[in-house]
DNA sequence: CCCGAATCTGACGAAACGTCAAAAACTTGG
DNA sequence: CCAAGTTTTTGACGTTTCGTCAGATTCGGG
């Protein structure tokens, strides 16, 4: 399917000057607004060298593809979310635990409106099955998946979420469910369902679900 | 973006003949085969026409784009899912209304399944913000988002479940969850959560936000 | 077998792709 | 400040795909 033969470039081997440094950065730049701008299909490597003001052929001297900016922006965006780890690592305890469950799904919302363009290619590429996507994709999602279904184990053997329950799939449930409405997120508002009564409903089911209390 | 001017051709505004029907469905079936097999960027209307025996003017003849032939897709499907809307309208009481969530679970799942491809693509073109795709989304999910709602709203009257809730944006979130789920069936039994362990655990999130009750 | 309508496609100009050799921009040390 | 070396950019090119016609082909009815 790709017409791409040859290895990377001589660039890439001995480390980027710092004026490559900068073009390239601008190149990853332009891509990503690029996104933001316009649809997949329409995405066109000339434009994003028009932008930057400079040739196709410059581009394709730093990545070896378009899915290969992608990633790399993709993988940057990660670091984003690791703050909201701690969120979800301290005790969920009384009365303070739906605050928790708050600010995490605000937090995650917050993070999923400031990259929504590349985080919906990053999950389509992730679903068409590519490997490396999908890597950058469990890297971010892993540690909270694997952090919630924690919290569950919990409230299963304290008795307040049934054992039927698989903890990781639950997890990776509301995981699923928050980076869903994040995506679709306009589409609620539409409906007259605004930001805050959004987070809120979701906050309760996610802790509901880890904690087994209403 | 695109460079497409002229209107949809000679065929369209006199109903087609047997012939040009079923070329035009080969057409749309190539391309939904050729959709489970590469990613969207690779995506060429040559392989399609190639695929069909026949040339990419041919395509052109039927569809004025790459998009059209996926909406068209896209709009099938709908009808696919229909049938499913019973199992959430029929009355959740007692013991039964957890079969009931594990049935709806598990058929949205497997309609997930046989139609991936197409399903992905329609949620991009959706999330891009595409109105035509945003439509037969909608067309599709809303009716259960509703009927959940109305559920939620039941249970809230019954004092099972919260004020606090948004009817419309916890059956939204719990639509989100098995649809991001269903995408991602893979991700989890690679981690060893195999399809029963993941129908069960959501139709439980499912049943417990629904009626309130575990 | 001929005619007209329906259907298909060869051929084309206009992008866009991806590559390469060579130009241009910059650095350094003499 | 210049010459020689290194890094970075690009013009130009062969290839592929796009999307559009006008004309060729197929087919059914008379």
């Amino acid at each position: 399917m790709k017409r791409a033969k040859a290895a990377p470039l001589s660039v890439g081997k001995r480390p980027l000057g710092p004026r490559a440094v900068i073009t390239r950065d601008k190149l990853l730049q332009a891509t990503a607004a690029m996104l933001e701008t316009g649809g997949l299909l329409d995405f066109k490597v000339v434009d994003v060298a028009r932008t930057v003001g400079t040739s196709p052929a410059t581009f394709y001297q730093y990545f070896a593809s378009v899915e290969d900016v992608i990633l790399e922006l993709s993988a940057k965006i990660a670091d984003d979310l690791t703050a909201l780890l701690d969120v979800i690592n301290k005790p969920w305890k009384g009365s303070k635990s739906l605050d928790n469950a708050r600010q995490f799904v605000d937090e995650y919302f917050r993070h999923y409106d400031e990259h929504r363009a590349i985080l919906r290619v990053r999950n389509l590429s992730a679903q068409e099955g590519d490997i490396r996507f999908r890597k950058v994709r469990n890297d971010a999602m892993l540690p909270f998946t694997k952090a919630l279904a924690a919290k569950i184990e919990e409230s299963q053997e304290a008795g307040r979420v049934v054992p039927e329950i698989n903890a990781f799939a639950g997890g990776g449930g509301l995981m699923a469910m928050m980076e869903r409405l994040a995506a679709f997120r306009y589409e609620f508002e539409a409906r007259g369902v605004d930001r805050d009564s959004l987070v809120e409903t979701t906050a309760r089911m996610v802790h509901q679900t880890v904690t087994g209390r209403r």
